[in-house]
DNA sequence: GTTTTCACG
DNA sequence: ACGTACGTGAAAACT
């Protein structure tokens, strides 16, 4: 027999502070118990244990409380965020058919404790699981404790206790008799800390043995032996708290620790209400039909006649007025319509249907338009994407699954009706999903921006961009040659071969064998990265020409390599656009992503010289100046900022004149970046720390000028201040166009956590914003340039950036159009304005 | 699968 | 005492 028994307290409470904060959709916190199940589960796993136990503190105060009136009464109550979460990982446990252990007045402690003696001396192995070293002291054979840190778990026995602290597990009571624990509220002895109580328990190994070896005139330092003397009750006392006990009052026998059978339904319940979807896939668990909370009316889960189209009903579903919902799993399309479902796969159908004038609704249309596309159709009166509707109730969720959607609006999902278990749920999830966008304000937002979007973005994807790969080979060649000679220089320095990309072993060269002054630390050894490597410069050649390596190896493999691999045979780049990615509303760009070639280096720069026009045509690259700045001030209306907008004058300039009080001639060129480094940190949630770091002055300096431009800028304070009161208050933060993202960070008890919500809250609605007025551009432009210049399109889009590729002879009006459009998509106390350039490649238009 | 690094706005 | 700016995606190393 092979126990695992588990401190759930301590387990519990790691998770909560380990893992991000997650609520679900009623404010319950759920990621201590996402943590939890997580360890737990990899814990049984790895320990092959036949019999887990969970045990966890009772609620009333612990005998041991009353002997010692003082006893942990600094130690303030869990918080409330945690405490909710206690309760429901019980029932989950229970639900499993876990034994879940309490012992009125004793602690989990203490059932660790007495489980594990019994275990031992039955000759069965043992496994105990904890956060907290206390457990430790139970190690004995047959027993071990898996600590869990805060990154990953730690196997302790008996011997690799000794070897780490140097004397038995069982005299850790006396270390902690000696030195104390502050979160135990066990005092100790006053004056001896953690070096003095070591060197004593490794000596004499027991409170008693040092008390013993006191009657010695000469044993101990007079400082020592004055505190030991002051101390002796103290010691005593804290002893006594710190042991665990192992006769607590419970069963002893494995027959009362039995897994019971699980049950599905409760488990099933429980975490569709708590939306744990991860934790369920991972137990296997299917969510629950109806969710208690659900306020939608919930409909009754009568599954919809599935019937044969024939040529008349056909031509019913392409002239209906009410909407038909569809899905298409290529090459079948499954409709849903009054109770009834039907699948068609005749290509002429599909199409037909598709191209009807019928209102219809579906769950991520985009690949159904590339399929159109092909063919030069397109899909007519789409009403509704459901994918994208969940996307704007929530845009962080980590997915959006029909099966999930439907459990949070408590729609009923019938797994058992296979492949037609999602259009089934379709009819009713559209209803819902469509209402819930109206009653948070943002049917505009879907309807003129983001409905329309997603034939933009599909027709950008399928027209891609031309690539000269022949061009980006050569440069790769170039790169190696070059990539060659640093390796050979980099090896003959350091006196061997190794791998330059692993950080550990860099690492290990750098700071051990070449004895360079290690900077920052990563969670798993040293930081190699460029910051620190910047500031070793000088101090040795190497690392110039690892950070060239680095620059080099970065170009090959994500750019040369990587860029080639997506090249399509047409020789151009069809990028995929995301459109329910991003929790600010932006859209993102992958395989491969278009939205971080380089430009900052020269060198990298050259890159976008391969990305081409096709013959006869040039590409017309526009981006908003300053847009996030430009929209900081219409949201704050900040008089000074707005005018310096309006004349159109240099915003850095302005600000540095602004914080430093002087006349702009007299602003240097080191104000000027300052103040821009500042503008920057403005829009991001700013820190002192991050901007010193910045701009390479004191902490106290950036301070400072963080100080004089809110100075200055009294209405952006004010904005920021109001934006996080109101994000703490409502649970969101706002764009312009009424976008919404929860920060559930600004609820958090951790303060770090709290301040990272802080600055997204003040972060959100400017990026937001920007993300809705570049996405509204978007639409207008292709749309005109489809009815005027259909021969140009838009290609791509880097967040503040839009590249058209149009033929010569229509350069100057898709030119005027793109201009046009951007600059006039939305009025502002500001104006926007764009840059227009025209170019061969990316590198010329841009240039 | 996670961590580190680094490319972009 | 700790960690330290917002938002992304990809590659390589490591576990």
């Amino acid at each position: 027999m092979k126990y695992l028994i588990v401190d759930g307290n301590s387990i519990l409470n790691r998770a909560f502070y380990g893992v991000k904060p997650l609520t679900n959709h009623s404010g319950v916190f759920t990621h201590a118990i996402f943590g939890f199940f997580n360890i737990l589960l990899k814990t049984i796993g790895d320990s092959g244990a036949d019999s887990v136990i969970i045990a966890f503190d009772c609620k009333e105060k612990t005998f041991r409380h009353k002997a010692v009136d003082s006893y942990k009464a600094t130690r303030h109550g869990m918080p409330e965020e945690l405490a909710m979460q206690l309760p429901y990982t019980k029932e989950i446990l229970e639900a499993l058919g876990y034994p879940v252990v309490t012992c009125a007045g004793w602690e989990a402690d203490d059932i660790l404790g007495t489980l594990s003696a019994a275990a031992a001396a039955a000759g069965d192995d043992c496994v105990l699981l904890s956060g907290d070293r206390d457990n430790l002291q139970l190690l004995r054979d047959h027993v071990t404790v898996r600590y869990a840190g805060n990154r990953e778990q730690v196997l302790y026995d008996t011997a690799k206790f000794e070897e780490e602290y140097g004397f038995p597990p069982i005299n850790l009571i006396d270390l902690k008799a000696f030195m104390g624990d502050s979160s135990d509220n066990i005092k100790g002895v006053k004056g001896i800390g953690e070096k003095t109580a070591k060197d004593l328990i490794q000596k004499y190994r027991t409170v008693e043995a040092v008390y013993e070896a006191l009657e010695d005139p000469s044993a101990f330092k007079p400082a020592v032996r004055a505190k030991l003397e002051a101390g002796r009750e103290d010691a005593k006392q804290s002893k006594w708290l710190a042991t665990i006990v192992t006769d607590a009052p419970i069963p002893t026998d494995a027959a009362s620790y039995a897994r019971k059978p699980q049950d599905a339904e409760r488990l099933s319940a429980l975490l569709t209400e708590l939306e744990l979807y991860k934790l369920m896939d991972r137990l296997k668990v299917q969510p629950a039909a109806v969710t208690p909370k659900a306020k939608a009316v919930t409909q009754k889960a009568v599954p919809p006649e599935q019937v044969t189209v024939t040529p008349e009903l056909l031509d019913m579903l392409c002239s209906s007025e009410t909407p038909v919902d569809f899905l298409y799993v290529r090459p079948i399309l499954y409709l849903a319509w009054e109770h009834r479902a039907a699948r068609l796969t005749d290509p002429d159908a599909v199409s037909r249907f598709l191209t009807s004038e019928t209102p219809k609704r579906t769950f991520d249309a985009k690949p159904v338009y590339r399929m159109l596309m092909e063919q030069g159709m397109t899909i007519r009166n789409l009403t509704l994407d459901c994918a994208i509707c969940g996307y704007l109730l929530n845009p962080s969720a980590a997915d959006y699954l029909i099966e999930r959607l439907c459990a949070e609006g408590g729609i009923p999902y019938q797994a058992e009706l296979g492949e037609f278990a999602d259009i089934a749920a379709m009819p009713a999830l559209s209803d819902y999903l469509e209402k819930e966008i109206k009653e948070q304000g943002m049917e505009q937002l879907l309807r003129e921006i983001e409905m329309p979007l997603i034939e933009v973005l599909a027709d950008m994807e399928h027209t891609g961009v031309r690539v000269d790969a022949d061009g980006v080979e050569q440069f790769g060649e170039k790169l190696d040659v070059r990539i060659s000679e640093l390796e050979a220089k980099i090896y003959e320095i350091a006196g061997k071969e190794f791998n330059i990309l692993s950080t550990k072993q860099l690492g290990t060269i750098l700071f051990e064998e070449m004895a360079l002054p290690a900077g920052k630390k990563t969670k798993t050894g040293w930081s190699t990265n460029a910051e620190v490597l910047e500031g070793l410069r000088g101090q040795h050649p190497i690392i110039d020409l690892i950070l060239e390596y680095r620059q080099l190896t970065k170009l090959k493999s994500t750019y040369v390599v990587g860029l080639l691999k997506t090249v399509a045979p047409d020789g151009r780049i069809h990028t995929c656009y995301r459109q329910t990615e991003t929790r600010t509303g932006r859209i993102s760009s992958t395989e491969p992503n278009m939205q971080n070639i380089p430009v900052r280096t020269a060198l990298g720069r050259e890159m976008r010289k391969f990305f081409i026009a096709a013959e006869g045509c040039c590409l017309l690259d526009a981006d908003y100046s300053q847009i996030e700045l430009r929209l900081t001030a219409h949201l704050c209306g900040d008089e000074n900022m707005r005018r310096t907008f309006e004349e159109n004058r240099d915003i850095h300039l302005t600000t540095a004149a602004q914080v430093f009080n002087m006349p702009e001639d007299m602003v240097t060129k080191e104000m000027r970046s300052a103040a821009k480094a500042v503008n920057f940190g403005i829009i991001y949630g700013i820190g002192a720390f991050s901007l010193s770091k910045d701009i390479g002055v004191s902490v106290a300096r950036a301070d400072r000028y963080i100080k004089d431009y809110l100075h200055s800028f009294p209405r952006v304070e004010q904005f920021m201040n109001d934006t996080v009161a109101r994000a703490k208050e409502s649970g969101y933060v706002t764009t312009l166009f009424g976008r919404k993202r929860y920060v559930p960070e600004l609820r958090a008890t951790n303060k770090n956590v709290q301040a990272a919500g802080r600055r997204i809250a003040m972060n959100t609605p400017v990026q937001g914003t920007a993300a809705d007025i570049i996405k509204l551009a978007m639409v207008r432009v292709w749309r005109r340039l489809r009815d005027e210049v259909p021969e140009a399109k838009l290609i791509l889009q880097i967040h503040d950036e839009l590249i058209v590729e149009a033929p010569d002879a229509a350069a100057a009006k898709a030119s005027e159009i793109l201009h046009d459009e951007m600059v006039n998509a939305c009025e502002l106390s500001v104006p926007l304005t764009a840059e227009v350039q025209k170019g061969q490649s990316w590198y010329e238009a841009k240039g």
